[in-house]
DNA sequence: TGACAGTTTGAATACGTAGTTATTATGGTG
DNA sequence: CACCATAATAACTACGTATTCAAACTGTCA
């Protein structure tokens, strides 16, 4: 039925360890024998059976990504992410979790497969569940997740500074008031985001209330336009705590009759491809996602275990697009 | 190092077949055993390994998905289907290709690994990577792939009866030209949208010429837009091949100065969460992602194997947004 | 020619689980 | 109390590969 090492060991007429060898370390076997092998495998349709190579070899070839089902960060992140394993011949496997509460079956399906490295994502995870994942033999990375410093090896775009560029930036358009319209309070990234701006537009002299959308989406940005409509003073920057909820600020707002930058100022963070859309041309901090998942890998596949706990803090890139251009006046 | 079946079955005082049958089939240990078992796997922290068991049951749980390696429609469509495995404790495992010639690369990946299912993905699969599939034990589901019909399984959305509907209701709106924005040409989605669309428009006496964006993306949509302003005669209404495109198109005819859909009415066809957006509001045909999900899985796990070939065409849904809602006048 | 280093191959085994067969324990009945 | 049917467990083996170890073969040099 199925193609085996030994039955193509058999038609070349060789042992079954010579095939074997003849696909994993050619160079220990003879060029004709080895020619013979290939011919043999290629005649009977003979694939190599992974599963059985991994269990013996105790290496998977796979990297699991344990996400948010449903987010547009984060599916750049795993567009990046599965293309850059598929270059070096490995594969991505996802466990993704509907909410907060669903993490933990996610993460038992993990430990079942024996995974050559794990990527943490989502600011939502708690600590203990990240502590968890701390298995010999399993090399985890908590990505653009500030909660697990201390906990598990980190990679992370600069949050506070990013922050800060664009308070800093939206001060300089000559703002009075302004608010942060986070994603959900508890998530890390949302404090740290929050904290760096706010920070920032205190040291000008500029107020900045928080505000919770309630959700990562375009849906909780846009009905969170209503509340800040509805607010006593209208603040004349918004600043999201993601470009999804930005987007959905801004056509919220403008739903509500207002100018977007006209009327006021609006700001993102992640950098999107969305952001980028002539519609909105949204300014926002520009994560490298490339850069992030590189040094992913490297802590995953580098045996040079860098220190014990290393942590890589990579800084963004302002994107400076029309949502913070003030017409001429 | 690691904790097998044979430590728990040593700390328990049992046989490991006892602590295999306590976790694949607790029916057939007495309750007593079965408690004692569990406590030693818990206090050793044993996890079943999923490539063992892999091996000796010839299942693996895991569904491997051909796709493209940069696409909102597949992202969605892939969140989808990731969620819908994760319900019945099945995996999804990614193989991500570039472009059209790097489609072999992955397929090789592929047959490393003995998957319960395939999903093959992407209208630019050529048929011979199509019956290269066809191996006997690989359940594969061509989706949305009308190029597949009569190779593979097939589910797709009906998108010949999609593009009518979306072009009856254009023409509704009292058009006198139109024109067609396709993504590739070679695309076998995109020649039946054009097909049907043109079709359907001709019963009115409406010409529709084809316009190649040359992309899937919003970047290919807004270029086409600058070719559409060009041209001699500006449509009344531009009909984008994929709702990708479409918004890209929006964007680009808006910032050629012209008003949509005051000047011109543009359609999609996917429904993408994007198109919903309110500064967008696209009219557009919204393919049923989790029906299509759910047909592509039954192909996949039910053993009544449906006849020889199955194909299933789900209908879409048209969604009529404002982009195709004319002013009053 | 014989010995020896180096290369190439084959036999045997282990990876960790699940299922198959054989053995032992249990309980009910005449 | 013997006997049998049934339940429960143990012993063993197979899944398909990679690797260890030993054997066979190559060619070189004294």
């Amino acid at each position: 039925m199925r193609v085996t090492s030994h039955d193509v060991a058999a038609e070349a007429g060789v042992s079954q360890a010579t095939v074997a060898r003849a696909f994993s370390s050619p160079d220990k076997v003879a060029l004709a024998t080895q020619k013979r092998v290939r011919e043999a495998a290629a005649k009977l349709g003979y694939v190599p059976n992974a599963i059985a190579r991994s269990l013996k070899s105790q290496r998977t070839d796979i990297v699991g990504a344990v996400v948010p089902a449903k987010s547009e960060y984060w599916q750049d992140v795993l567009t990046a992410l599965s293309r850059r394993l598929a270059e070096q011949g490995k594969q991505l496997l996802l466990f993704p979790f509907a909410d907060a509460d669903h993490v933990e079956e996610a993460l038992d399906s993990v430990e079942q497969y024996r995974l050559d490295g794990l990527v943490l994502a989502s600011s939502t995870i708690r600590p203990e569940h990240l502590v968890r994942m701390r298995r010999p033999g399993l090399r985890v990375v908590a990505f653009n997740q500030p909660a697990a410093s201390g906990l598990l090896p980190l990679v992370m775009v600069d949050n506070d500074a990013g922050a800060r560029d664009l308070a800093e930036h939206v001060a300089a358009q000559g703002i009075g008031t302004a608010a942060f319209v986070g994603t959900v309070a508890s998530a890390s990234t949302d404090q740290i985001r929050y904290r760096g701006a706010a920070s920032a537009l205190a040291d000008r002299g500029i107020a900045c209330p928080y505000v919770e959308a309630g959700g990562f989406s375009y849906d909780a940005g846009y009905k969170a336009a209503a509340r800040i409509l509805d607010g006593a003073d209208r603040p004349d920057a918004v600043m999201g705590g993601s470009d999804e909820v930005a987007l959905g600020l801004i056509d919220g707002l403008r739903t509500g009759g207002l100018d977007v930058p006209g009327d006021v100022l609006v700001t993102g963070f992640d950098g999107l491809p969305q952001a980028s859309w002539a519609g909105y041309d949204l300014t926002t901090l520009v994560q490298p996602i490339d850069v992030l998942v590189d040094a992913t890998l490297a802590i995953i596949f580098d045996d040079a275990r860098d220190a014990a706990q290393p942590e890589r803090i990579v800084p963004g890139t302002l994107r400076e697009g029309k949502t913070t251009r003030r017409g001429n006046g």
